[in-house]
DNA sequence: CAGCATTCTGGACTGAGTCAAGAGTTTGGC
DNA sequence: GCCAAACTCTTGACTCAGTCCAGAATGCTG
């Protein structure tokens, strides 16, 4: 597999390192998870690799398009590689996980909203609040 | 207005201060106004006020659910008194300029997704992204 | 395998937001 | 109206995610 992830960066002209494809196996391995704790996987799979790199990767990466942040209020940001799928997320108020929710409705669909002010609409972000099952109150 | 709006920190329990009342009043009259924005304006109306104050006070609002918080990606966090009615919002992604939209659906339409994995969702936080007719290369 | 472009590193820095403790203000019972 | 108790405001230090920088190291192309 990181045979694909090495041609999937060359693709998109990005260069092939080992940090690079430790940030893209871990963002894969642990979908949600937070600059922090994808630099300790990648830390425990390399050895080292400093903040930025990190940092500077998964920016790449989000710029490329090979790569999804996300950033509910009050989180931290976080990261996945299910992209393109226009798929929604659901978060518990109490203890913050997040889980998936594919789209309702079909393809693109919440994409329409109703006027769009002149705006020339790319993507509808939809984040789903309340409490998981462990959470709220038995 | 400003009586409404002691009655309406009173029947949340809340004293009335002029602090409270003016950030209330910034709040209504510059929707989706930053916390830097909504101090200025503040100040400009009575003169001065600590940042603490204007924090707390934001954030008491919101728990009372008096004004929401909104805080999209890359964002910092911005405040409206338009609570209640479910209603989304269209940001630029170049000029981060935001617009109401009202939900397509209905009253609380979206709030309802295919499997909700055993949550209880209380919220359907929809945010559109694009460009705005300013920022789109004619 | 040489030279150039790109990437990595470590450390300083920024800026939104939080914490804490003492001073000040509002309120409700008298 | 007055007082104590409850609540709120202020100041200043602090946290923490994320950014900036410049020199060192590395990968890539010819
Ligand atoms: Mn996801
Ligand atoms: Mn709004
Ligand atoms: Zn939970
Ligand atoms: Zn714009």
């Amino acid at each position: 597999m990181d045979l694909a992830v090495e041609q999937q960066l060359k693709g998109h002209g990005l260069q092939v390192t080992v940090q690079r494809v430790a940030v893209m196996a871990a963002v894969s391995a642990r979908p949600h998870a937070t600059t922090e704790e994808l630099t300790d996987d990648v830390r425990s799979n390399i050895g080292s690799v400093s903040r930025q790199a990190v940092y500077d990767t998964l920016g790449i990466f989000v710029e490329k398009g090979l790569i999804r942040k996300i950033q509910p209020t009050g989180s931290v940001a976080r990261y996945e590689d299910r992209v393109g799928d226009n798929h929604h997320h659901l978060v518990c108020r109490t203890c913050s996980v997040m889980v998936d929710i594919d789209c309702a409705v079909g393809e693109t669909p919440c994409l329409t909203a109703e006027t769009d002010h002149g705006f020339e609409i790319d993507e509808a972000e939809v984040v789903y609040w309340g409490q998981c099952p462990q959470c709220k109150t038995p």
